[in-house]
RNA sequence: GCGCCCGUAGCUCAAUUGGAUAGAGCAACGGCCUUCUAAGCCGUAGGUUCCGCGUUCGAGUCGCGGCGGGCGUACCA
């Protein structure tokens, strides 16, 4: 690993948890406790005079030992060897936590790492290269996208962002249903419109799709072509007309994609899955497995013997394939194509579909957790204070590119992704726009350009930290601050990955942007003492690269100057 | 009916996966710019964490039972 390479010699080079931990396990050594038994957990503490790490395994002990918790965390305490470079002081407080207080020398040589490490800073190795696949928007390529698909492209695209900054090899994937019967019905709304305006009646599907977009389509296709098809077969002429609208609806979600800087590896269609006949092939090994059986003329899958509320079809009376069969087979070949851990980000109308899926993954026996959904919940538009009211059917939807087109990508990216994803999601449109300090997007990326403003002047003042910085100027209590914040970042990364909330990192961004803005309120960072403005520079410096590695994993910008 | 999600300050949300005195922003009120960006900072006020019981040293967090809101419960996708 390069990126930490000129830090080997560092005497707190190794992570300070670990650090930490070791000591605390030594002393419970000589306590006589059987260590193996208990978990040391080290966290930190919410309030400043609490230390910079706590240990509440006096407390966990207690029962087991038969004595006082604070007793046993004096006895830990005495047993921990003292280095004041590292550690500044040990307390005993509350019911029996150990506090641990970090001393200087620990700060100041982790703010060398952090200006060493630059955009690595904040990686961890976590997912060992492991190939890690996220499928959202998946949405059906009839219509416009709407704006919970804006939200699971924001939510799924960080998270592949997170994945790949632990370690992990993530892939960002779209599955296209660009067959079956939602296909054939845009095609006869368009034929019907397309008709029209060659002044034939085609009677509108009854459950056709009535967006205005459909009636574009039909003027352009009659603009480019002209009345080719008006003398075809009806069916002939809904296909090929399905197929020309089809095409333009992909090409349209692409481009908002590339827009709002979603990158795709993989835009998979069903009709691969279709044409190749994966689904008879796993139709067939279901079948052999002994999981499948005939009733009222169709063919159905047990999932109610792997935790389904019932038991589902997969060939209809018909012998037409579900949905659901052509689905499973479409998420086999994920596994053939070397994932080994899978999520898939659905809507809220869809949660009742995970337990079928599931089922149907371990019943071709793959392991319980290598496949997981997320279900993004659903989002009101409010502009006004008031909701914004949607109705599908009626063709009254507020489109992804709406959206993006008033708020612009930053603020889209940050509001949708700013709360936990299971909570349902209320995106004022008038706060996403606004230029002014209510607009937490503005404040983050504000601390950049400043920060920007600051080494740009500092530059012109013939300032600019070199080998010769010396951190030992940096005393004051803001400096402390603004470094310990600093230092969660790698936390809440891994934190954000691992318990898939993404909003840790908005939430991070912005404490860090408060910690910093009130720093530079109290202290000057370019100023008369050129030793210390050096010093001061090398800290600010450090938080632009945290900000920036955030924005980055955000894929919001980070401006120089506003 | 059954299943899933949600319920925290007036509003929008946090809370280190069970920790200590539940925190931010907005809205309200009062201060701070001849000095690196005031899109900023400091302060005041605001709470029965929907209700009840349980688990334990310790519960906003876990379990059970209610209440309220949303979504689902197709041989549709």
């Amino acid at each position: 690993m390069g990126r930490c390479r000129n830090y080997e010699s560092g005497r707190f080079m190794k992570n300070i948890q670990e650090i930490l931990g070791e000591i605390i396990t030594n002393a419970l050594q000589q306590l006589n406790v059987d260590i193996d038994k208990y978990k040391i957990i080290l966290e930190r503490p919410k309030q400043e005079n609490h230390g910079d790490w706590s240990v509440n395994i006096a407390m966990q002990l207690a029962s087991v030992l038969k004595k006082a918790p604070r007793q046993i965390a004096e006895e830990i305490k005495n047993n921990i060897p003292f280095d004041s470079g590292l550690i500044e002081k040990i307390e005993i407080a509350g019911p029996g936590f150990i506090n641990f207080y970090l001393g200087w020398d620990y700060f100041r040589e982790a703010l060398g790492a952090i200006i060493q490490q630059k955009q690595n800073y904040g990686q961890t190795d976590w997912g060992k290269n492991e190939k890690l696949q996220i499928e959202f928007v998946s949405a059906n390529p009839t219509g416009p996208l709407n704006v919970v698909s804006a939200r699971a492209a924001t939510i799924g695209d960080i998270m592949v962002n997170l994945y790949n900054a632990v370690g992990f090899k993530a892939d960002r994937e779209n599955y296209l249903n660009d067959c079956g019967r939602q296909v054939r019905l845009l095609g006869e709304s368009v034929s019907s419109h397309y008709m029209a305006i060659f002044n034939r009646n085609e009677e509108f599907p009854e459950e056709g799709y009535h967006g205005e977009y459909v009636k574009e389509i039909a003027r352009d296709i009659a603009d480019e072509h002209g009345n080719k098809f008006i003398e075809l077969e009806k069916k002939v002429r809904t296909q090929k007309l399905a197929d020309i609208a089809l095409k333009e609806m992909i090409r349209l979600q692409k481009e908002i994609m590339d827009l709002y800087r979603v990158n795709f590896q993989t835009w998979f269609p069903e009709s691969n899955v279709r044409d190749t006949n994966k689904h008879l092939e796993v139709l067939d090994l279901l079948k052999q497995r002994g999981y499948t059986f005939e009733q009222d003329g169709a063919t159905w899958f047990q999932s109610s013997k792997f935790g389904d509320e019932k038991d589902r079809v997969l060939l209809t009376q018909e012998n037409e394939p579900t949905y659901f069969l052509v689905d499973i087979a479409y998420h086999q070949t994920k596994y053939e194509r070397g994932y080994k851990k899978m999520f898939d980000i659905w809507g809220p109308d869809h949660h009742g579909y995970v337990p079928r899926m599931k089922a149907a993954l371990q019943a071709l026996g793959y392991p319980q957790d290598s496949f997981d959904v997320e279900i993004v919940q659903q989002v009101n538009l409010l502009r006004g204070g008031e909701a914004v009211k949607m109705s599908k059917r009626a063709g009254q939807i507020i489109e992804m590119k709406e959206v993006i087109d008033e708020v612009g990508v930053d603020a889209a990216r940050f509001f949708f992704v700013n709360r936990k994803s299971s909570s349902h999601l209320d995106f004022d449109i008038d706060l996403a726009k606004k230029e002014t300090d209510e607009n937490p997007v503005y404040y983050v990326q504000y601390a950049h350009a400043r920060i920007c403003n600051i080494i740009k002047f500092a530059g012109e003042q013939g300032i600019i930290p070199d080998d010769q910085v010396d951190l030992n100027l940096l005393v004051k209590d803001e400096e402390k601050q603004l470094i310990k914040k600093l230092l969660q970042y790698p936390d809440v990364i891994s934190g954000a990955a691992q318990s898939w909330e993404p909003h840790r990192l908005t939430t991070y961004l912005q404490e860090l942007a408060a910690t910093f803005h009130r720093f530079y309120h109290f202290h000057r960072v370019v100023s008369e003492d050129k030793s210390l403005s050096k010093a001061r520079l090398t800290l600010t410096k450090a938080t632009k690269i945290v900000l920036a590695n955030g924005f980055k994993i955000l894929g919001i910008s980070a401006p120089e100057n506003m």
